[in-house]
DNA sequence: TGCTCTCGTTCTCATTTCGAGATGTCTGGG
DNA sequence: CCCAGACATCTCGAAATGAGAACGAGAGCA
């Protein structure tokens, strides 16, 4: 009598890429299984809940009332087992997701510590950027992440986690704010930016305007190392965090310029989901988390 | 993969009903069936749900733990359904639970004032007490009910629907309180009450200790006309909203005594649960209360 | 117009799962 | 010692599930 989960998980899916042949694909299934699942649940709603056109599916009225149904009660069918199983110690899978920055200078400690202090839990990292981390945490397939402060979201629960500087990233040759001011044309350098989604680049984007270089042209990149190397090469500028600069390989190769910004300062905050039941392995990784010399690195 | 939602609701019943055997006759099915669903989902989970002894099942911590993400799906379940067939217009099922004070005399004109406006809703009343309706509200089982105020909940949404003044109803021949008070032996009056969970109860025993009769012998009944027939019998006394008592057919057999205890007036309140998706019955419901000339109904 | 690519639906079939009834086992009480 | 209550186990027929193949409809293109 109640729907089925894999219906709806199912049906989630199917919303979510737009089509049956991408959901089987997600779902490590076939065609005709997914047609037969969507049926099925439209059967039992007695309503159609997608209009077939040619290229996939897009939801109906009642698609769209129902998918929040669906993604919640798919939550909570995770949690529901994770605080089952959960008796207090830490262990088991634990998803944490983290910008690439915070990675690369503030997590390699710390997720040693926490390796040490809770051997049992197995510990996943996945970088992105913040919209998808805070994406993933709502859907609940990231327990915890760190990401770019502001966030403000009614289901989630977020403490600074690190503060950050930010200073700009130019090629050795540009010794100072002024030099590179004088020695790039009147459109302004290239700037290297991580994909959309990164709220760094939107800082970028607002120094470069606010030097007066508002048409820059962009240069995307996906990694950082990649990016510190593109700047050392002297292919533009870019946005980081001190810390991840001054412990880059190729600081040698670069100069960087601090901002007397405001907005040059900020936070690196861990949000999580707020829910009824305190799963173990994420309390004990946020006890790691304010235990004190990690959380107030500058 | 997710956790079956069969599984889980039958899981909810063999945790209320303390035992499979009486579960499995809740949920119409035999007992075989409930024993393998609930060691399924033990299976999936990895761990003991219930602790097995010789007269029952018993909870264990973790089925502890899973019991209110099995009750909150199930309610999801339920919600999710409607909302998905919901498609903007009044109709389907609507259960809607009231006190049986408030049924008697508040509802006749208000139900039938709805099913005129709204005649494609299958409406369903159930009545109970105060206790039992806000338990129904919040597992689903109800969309809606009358009960006395006050109602503090965070999960449930109130307003007041009507106001009623609480009268002490005793046989004809006490023409007056002081009358009664006289014509009573030193203990009191015999009490005529509702089933436990009913807030009037708990005003009558509050009013017996403020007159001193304290120890006031209490005779127990499931109806209301049952009841007045009792006091006009001349079995004991008790307290009803006056718009109760003025229009029962055994008006002219029982003396109304009014009380000026700042207590005695009461509000009906309508609660629903706070829920993500308006449901249209339960919304033309609300709009058919708000309707004037019912809410004001002294 | 005809070809082809993409995408969803339908059909079939082996496998699995489910539900009902009957039977087995354990415990406590008379 | 046997019985009653309660849960576990077994078996069997029905139903659902998932995989694969074939089918059909529409869009883009020559």
């Amino acid at each position: 009598m109640p729907l089925d989960l894999i219906d709806l998980v199912t049906f989630s899916a199917v919303a979510r890429c737009g089509g049956i042949t991408r959901a089987a694909e997600e779902l490590n299934t076939v065609q005709s299984n997914v047609t037969q699942r969507v049926k099925a649940l439209e059967a039992e709603i007695g309503t159609a809940l997608f209009e077939r056109h040619s290229r996939g599916m897009t939801l109906t009225g009642a698609g769209r009332r129902l998918l929040p149904y669906a993604q919640r009660m798919a939550a909570l069918s995770r949690e529901a087992l994770l605080a089952a199983r959960d008796d207090g110690e830490p262990k088991g899978p634990l998803a944490i997701g983290s910008m690439e920055t915070t990675a690369a200078v503030r997590l390699p400690g710390l997720l040693a510590e926490f390796h040490r202090r809770f051997p049992k839990v197995t510990l996943t990292l996945k970088t992105a950027t913040t919209a998808d981390l805070v994406t993933g945490v709502l859907e609940g397939t990231l327990d915890g992440a760190f990401v770019a402060a502001p966030i403000e979201h009614g289901d989630l629960l977020s403490a600074v986690a690190f503060h950050e500087e930010l200073v700009l990233v130019s090629a050795l040759r540009f010794s100072s704010l002024t030099a590179l001011r004088a020695g790039t044309s009147g459109s302004g350098p290239t700037a290297l930016v991580f994909r959309t989604g990164c709220t760094y680049r939107q800082r970028l984007e607002q120094l470069l305007t606010d030097f007066g270089w508002p048409s820059a042209v962009r240069f995307e990149l996906g990694t950082l190392d990649g990016m510190i190397g593109c700047v050392a090469a002297g292919m533009g500028v870019t946005l980081l965090p001190r810390a991840v600069v001054e412990r880059s390989q190729q600081r040698d190769e670069i100069s960087i310029h601090a901002l007397d910004t405001p907005w040059s300062r900020v936070d690196t905050l861990f949000v999580q989901r707020r829910s009824t039941h305190q799963y173990s392995a994420l309390t004990g990784f946020t006890s790691c988390l304010t235990a004190a010399d990690h959380v107030i690195a500058a």
